[in-house]
RNA sequence: GGGAUCUUAGCUCAGCUGGGAGAGCAUCUGCCUUACAAGCAGAGGGUCAUAGGUUCGAGCCCUAUAGGUCCCACCA
């Protein structure tokens, strides 16, 4: 049966409930309250129908904007700069089309994202030049996999990148994000067999030609769309310099260092044990082998002692456990420690390898470790490192038993053909009969494995490509010691040195056709070996003139090593390598230090001569809610470009760089993106309220939108008197366009000076944390200031200054803080959510074109007021005090009441004067009184107590002096325990002798402090008793 | 076996060089106050894993212990 209406079902992680309304999606595991949930499905059916509105609005805009654009190419010659002027004005006219209508009551990331992305990428805002008069700073990306799609990791990546180029590109260095794909050998070559496979199609029936003309396909099909969902991010990636690892100027960097490197010797073939993967059939580097802890067996095996003979004792026998049976018919030797007198009489003999009835000697080896097991290691120098160097050392020969897709081959007699696991299975069986197999136990043990397809790797002996490592590592080393590479977070140094202390030669050739091929060629006659940048014409020893490439290409990491030159021109001498190498910082995550980090620094120290970047700044992994690695199999990958269709590419850009510290892992939920969203919000609707004042202003002017203004603005712009005189922008005013106006210091009020002075210090640190790379210490500031201080402090503040239009002056002054502080903290925001902030940035003033172009703010000496932030910090506690009280009491902030303020100190005693206007609106008063003593006051009052002032609210009916005693004493009580505290330090004299001078300095103003209050708590108690 | 890292409010995590414990979410109370209910105002909630030590002073530095996570090496 067919569900129709209301079925529910199951489509990916969430459910969805059709409805004749249509389709809503729930999260699984969400737990809402009831209430919120209903407004939440309210809102999302509202916003629903806004977005088809919208999405209406947008076809025409777009096709409004595809006919301009028609029309500017046509007069672009002779007309530029006018059309300028109306592009602006139609852009203007659009966005307060949406911000200034009512509808606009909720930031809608959607239509604005890619319209403004278009609009960077048609200004060239991303591209840079060579331009010598100005400093660069260069950012290489990590090129992610043609095969990839956009995954959590990359946006953490990207995004941590993108802020810190936005940040220098405004701090006015000349700003280069490199990007570029990889060409991922063995994961591409991978999904493209699989996709041969679906068609029924082997590699090798398609030749290695046809394979890499499917290979190119793929990368033409795929390539390109991770480059476009980083688009969506808002990364500002100089698109026109984008590189691929194989394309032809990567391919002759690859090239050179490879022969360069083998000219010096330290690249070099040789036969070596190295990890076979008989899935993949390619060798891989011991980097790409993971150990997985599995459970196995652990097969105890005796091999009878050879008498003087020649024949095998029926008593004596040499007794050994091994994880892989099968791997005996490659025995060459048994081995002792040197040291083990259990054994000392066996010396020099021998054993018979049973099945294959071969003699092989028992050596003696410290490597074998006399506590383990029974001091006795069967030793198989073709299937096992170690047993690989054991062989070296004794010269023992090395009997490869396998072919290359683990079955065994003719060396394994009667075994020939069977798969690994079988030929164990059989092996075993056979010796049970023969009465050599002890026993059996469980046996937990790690197991090599792939890292691309899991498969057990197999170790093996094969003529591989090797760069020798001990040389080429010193600089690399070095630089890190001596602190010219930086990594952060500092702990990372470590796990580098690990590497580079105990680093092996590096496997490179791979047996895959995607990829760089090896430019070695053999002659066909004499078989040299010729490594050259070009195919060689004749052999230099016997004159023949064929040759053969060696099939073979190299680890993908070989082109990856030489990223950040190769994609600036290496190895031709390009300005751009003049000028934009060494690179800055890389930002990459923790887990490819080995592969990638590593690697590009000898390589960056070997070929250039110096340091690719300066500073590596590492990131941790995106896991889920529950901590857990997000991936495939487990089907909780989270799709960044749904959060991003969700919430909007901002709200998860500060997501991932918030709230956690650097290197560290981090758990994403959908929580924090919602509260990031609705701090995209706040700042939305905060710049709104501006907007409609400064808009205020010029209605009835030359707008012709201004019918559209909401109902607020109309009711306070009813007295059309100010309005004119008062539609002022921030940037008029500062650029002293307005007149007398261009000084607003002398016109700015306390509060003013106040929030100026908490935004002064904002720049300061917030540049200060963006340079030391504390993206996550300084957003959270800019967060903060924002909402805290800027939202539900200062706007409240000047909201009466705004509509009362009888004081142009002090509304003006209002008016130009207001835009000042917005502007300079969109700023500060923009690196981290360049879309919200671009778009109110461009709707705020019209001077500048772009928020990511415009100048970073800077700190100012002159912008400090310390009185007035520490007068405001009074009165915000004053009004705290009384709302505290006011909320204890139950009392609606409908009903006003008088508040009567009183201090004997007059500096106090102004400040609440000059406030008055606004500490009556923030503290619900209905007048206020300023005043030196209590007269006028009842004494059954309510009484808040600041430092320095006692405020007083007469409440009759409402106050019970039973509580309110309570409640004093409760304050006293408070005190006593804060003085206590105080005096305990004060009358340390050891504290007093060695504590900094400040720091006490601070501690006895404190002491003053609390006294004086104490004495006004007393005093309180004293008159209501 | 070697190393790193974490343990802070109910949950997820900040807390930079030691100087009176913070955020978001969740909870409770009151508010549709003319930018924002994706909001506003207020409240509750923590022996900063445990035990020692250094210091006038420790969430922060040192040592040990317990538990978790990860990396490296690898057990034949």
């Amino acid at each position: 049966m067919v569900p129709r209406l209301d079925a529910l079902c199951q489509i990916g992680k969430g459910f969805f409930f059709c409805s004749n309304l249509g389709w809503e999606q729930v999260r699984v595991g969400e737990s809402r309250k009831s209430r919120k949930k209903k407004s939440a499905g309210r809102k999302r059916r509202e916003r629903r129908s806004r977005k088809k509105k919208s999405g209406e609005k947008e076809e025409r805009e777009k096709s409004r904007g595809r006919k301009a654009e028609e029309k500017k190419r046509k007069k672009a010659e002779e007309e530029n700069a006018r059309k300028k002027a109306e592009e602006k004005e139609e852009e203007d006219r659009k966005r307060r089309q949406i911000m200034g209508k009512e509808l606009a009551k909720t930031y809608d990331p959607k239509g604005i994202e890619d319209r403004l992305y278009q609009k960077w990428m048609d200004k060239k805002y991303f591209h840079a030049e060579v331009d010598w008069a100005r400093k660069p700073f260069t950012i290489v990306i990590p090129p992610p996999n043609i095969t990839g799609q956009l995954h959590m990791g990359h946006a953490l990546d990207n995004t941590m990148q993108d802020i810190l180029i936005r940040f220098k590109r405004m701090q006015g260095y000349n700003a280069l994000w490199q990007p570029g794909t990889d060409h991922a050998s063995i994961a591409t070559e991978v999904k493209i067999i699989e996709a041969l496979k679906a068609e029924g199609i082997n590699k090798e029936e398609l030749g290695r030609e046809g394979f890499l003309k499917r290979a190119w396909e793929w990368r033409k099909e795929y390539g390109g769309r991770i480059i476009s969902q980083l688009k969506k991010m808002g990364s500002s990636c100089d698109w026109d310099r984008e590189r691929f690892t194989m394309d032809e100027g990567c391919n002759k960097a690859v090239n050179e260092v490879f022969c360069r490197m083998h000219e010096k010797g330290w690249i070099y073939k040789g036969s070596r044990i190295i990890n076979w993967c008989p899935v993949c059939n390619t060798s891989i580097s011991d980097a790409e082998v993971e150990y997985e802890e599995q459970a196995g067996h652990f097969w105890h095996i005796k091999y009878p002692l050879l008498e003087a003979d020649g024949k095998p004792s029926a008593t004596e026998f040499l007794e050994f456990a091994t994880t892989r049976p099968e791997t005996m018919l490659g025995d060459t030797a048994v081995a002792i420690n040197p040291e083990d007198d259990r054994y000392r009489h066996l010396k020099g003999r021998k054993v018979l390898l049973p099945i294959v009835n071969r003699e092989i000697p028992i050596v003696e080896d410290s490597y074998v470790d006399m506590e383990f097991g029974t001091g006795v290691v069967k030793i198989t120098p073709a299937h096992d490192p170690n047993d690989f160097e054991v062989g070296k050392r004794h010269n023992l020969p090395e009997i490869n038993i396998m072919n290359d897709n683990a079955t065994i081959n003719a060396n394994g007699g009667k075994f020939e053909g069977m798969d690994r696991y079988e030929a164990r299975k059989a092996i075993v069986k056979e010796l049970d009969e023969m009465g050599l197999l002890v026993k059996v136990e469980d046996y937990s043990h790690n197991v090599g494995v792939h890292d691309r397809c899991n498969t057990t790797i197999e170790p093996l002996i094969k003529k591989q490509w090797f760069v020798k490592m001990d040389e080429l590592i010193q600089p690399a080393a070095e630089a890190v010691k001596k602190g010219e590479i930086r990594l952060a977070p500092e702990r990372m140094e470590k796990t580098y040195f690990n590497w580079t202390d105990n680093i092996r030669d590096w496997c490179i050739s791979r047996q895959l056709w995607w990829g760089h091929r090896i430019p070695a060629y053999y002659c066909t006659q004499c078989g040299e070996t010729v490594v050259a940048r070009q195919e060689p014409e004749v052999c230099p020893k016997c004159q023949n003139k064929q040759f053969t490439q060696d099939p073979d290409t190299l680890d993908t990491w070989f082109s990856s090593a030489l990223w950040p030159f190769s994609t600036l021109g290496w190895p031709e001498k390009t300005e751009e390598l003049d000028y934009f190498y060494p690179t800055d910082v890389l930002v990459t995550g923790y887990d490819i230090i080995f592969f990638w980090v590593i690697r590009m620094i000898f390589s960056g120290y070997e070929q250039m001569g110096e340091k690719p970047f300066h500073t590596v700044l590492f990131h941790g992994l995106i896991r889920d809610a529950q901590g857990r690695k997000m991936s495939k199999s487990l089907g909780n990958g989270i799709d960044p470009l749904e959060i991003i269709d969700e919430y909007g590419a901002d709200a998860l850009r500060l997501t991932l760089v918030t709230g956690n510290a650097p290197g560290n892992d981090m758990r994403f939920s959908y929580e924090k993106v919602e509260a990031n969203r609705n701090f995209a919000n706040k700042v939305w609707n905060a710049s709104r309220f501006i907007l409609m004042n400064m808009d205020a202003g010029k209605t009835g002017q030359a707008d012709g939108s201004g019918e559209a203004v909401s109902g607020a603005q109309a009711d306070r712009s009813g007295g059309a008197v100010s309005a004119g005189q008062t539609g002022v922008s921030a940037v008029e005013m500062a650029d002293g366009k307005q007149g007398a106006q261009s000084q607003p210091m002398e016109s700015l009020e306390p509060a003013d000076k106040w929030i100026m002075s908490k935004y002064n210090r904002l720049v300061k640190e917030v540049t200060e944390n963006m340079e030391h790379f504390e993206l996550g210490i300084a957003v959270q500031k800019v967060y903060d200031f924002i909402w805290d201080e800027f939202c539900d402090w200062y706007i409240e503040m000047v909201k009466p200054r705004l509509y009362n239009s009888q004081d142009v002056k002090s509304r003006t002054a209002a008016l130009w803080t207001l835009q000042k502080v917005l502007v300079g903290a969109l700023k500060l925001l923009h690196p981290y959510m360049p879309f919200l902030t671009e778009e109110i940035f461009c709707s705020l003033q019209s001077e500048e074109e772009s928020i990511m172009v415009s100048k970073w703010p800077e700190y100012e000496e002159g912008w400090n007021f310390a009185k007035e932030e520490k007068d405001m910090e009074t009165l915000k506690e004053a009004v705290r005090g009384i709302r505290n009280v006011r909320s204890q009491m139950n009392v609606a902030p409908s009903r006003k009441a008088k508040v009567y303020v009183v201090s004997e100190n007059g500096d106090i005693r102004q400040t609440f004067e000059e406030g008055k206007l606004f500490f009556a609106a923030l503290a619900y008063a209905s007048d206020v009184k300023v005043q030196e003593g209590k007269q006028g006051i009842e004494d059954d009052a309510v009484s808040v107590m600041i430092p320095g002032a006692i405020l007083y609210i007469p409440f009759a009916e409402l106050v019970d002096i039973a509580q309110e005693t309570e409640r004093l004493k409760k304050e006293a009580k408070r005190l006593e325990g804060e003085l206590a505290r105080v005096n305990g330090m004060l009358n340390n004299e050891k504290f007093l002798s060695k504590a900094p001078e400040a720091k006490i300095q601070e501690e006895r103003e404190k002491l003053e402090k609390y006294t004086k209050m104490m004495e006004q708590v007393k005093q309180r108690l004293e008159q209501l008793q």
